[in-house]
DNA sequence: GTTTGCATGTAAACGGTTACATGATTGG
DNA sequence: CCAATCATGTAACCGTTTACATGCAAAC
């Protein structure tokens, strides 16, 4: 999804500054899911406002730089929902680790196993901090998203340290 | 991934043209994780000759274009295990879908459940293309490749049909 | 007869990231 | 004292996708 699409999606859920659009995704547990940068984010959000999509109000503040606090317009809700009925783009997980493995023949047995262990501890992160986000109260939807993230985090956290096992003592060489 | 890198990569395998290196990964069940486009690869392999990271050699064809079979040199090993040695980026999984979840309260029940249908269709498919590749003969870091993915497809789909179930006959509506 | 497969390549457009610029406040 | 948080924005750059250009052969 583009990072004008995912910006009406927050705004619907609650106005918010530019700033704060970057920090829902960011520790929420889906930034894997879905993100966005400064770079991206205040450009969209500029050019949502010139399209009468969403609306701002500044908000002075001392000693900070003033808030550009945006709300969604009905336009920008119809905008939303009909990007969310047209034909989804299909998910794309791109994973250098896969690809590293796809070659571990190649690398040092050792190399192998510490980006093995790297995953895993990276993927227990990520599955704690979806716990964490499950304790909150959550839309129904955001509910679905999370449960489901932890159950596709489970499962290959539990194949990971099975193989993982299996690697201690041997090497990833060439099989046939 | 960057597409150089991809390309590095099939070569480890043996050698193989622009169109055979696009097709190496578009059908073999992992085009989730790694995929290119035509318009990236040729450009990729003209730098990566350039570079001395790969040779040509040109094959005259009677009634098809020539194919300009590509091998990976000694440089262009060293290149690929050096970025396999390099700290890798971290996963991106970018899902229109469980971004589209996330804000299910705003779309008509019917929408969501189809959603879900074609989900579970497609991640069925690619399920069936997975267990077509374990059949055949793999290096061992292909794979466990293919049974991580294998994994994680098949937790989704448990989880899946699992709340699909539950929506039968009432919507996904705004929870608290 | 139309689609798919084989085969290469370029150019424009796109969307996004990274780095830069600025700067006070708060917490460790 | 240093890092992080709050806060906005621009510009350069990057990698990639999409569309275009070309064209025969085989399969359906």
């Amino acid at each position: 999804m583009d990072v004008r699409t995912i910006c009406l999606g927050i705004l619907t859920r609650g106005d918010a500054t530019g700033y704060e659009i970057k920090k829902a995704f960011e520790d929420g547990g889906l930034q894997h899911f879905v993100e966005a940068s400064f770079g991206s984010i205040y450009p969209a959000l500029s050019r949502l406002t010139d399209e009468g999509l969403v609306s701002v109000r500044e908000e002075v503040q001392e000693k900070r730089p003033d808030r550009k606090v945006y709300s969604i317009t009905p336009a920008g809700r119809a905008a939303l929902i009909g990007a969310l009925m047209k034909p989804l783009p299909e998910d794309r997980h791109r994973s250098p680790f896969i690809f590293a493995m796809l070659f571990a023949d190649l690398l040092p047995p050792a190399r192998v196993r510490m980006l093995i262990d790297r995953y895993v501890a990276q993927s227990e992160r990520k599955l704690a901090q979806l716990e964490l986000r499950a304790r909150e109260p959550l839309f129904a939807g955001e509910r679905f998203a999370i449960d489901l993230a932890h159950t596709m985090y489970t499962a290959m956290l539990d194949f990971l340290r099975k193989r993982h096992a299996e690697f201690e003592g041997h090497t990833l060489q060439a099989a046939e």
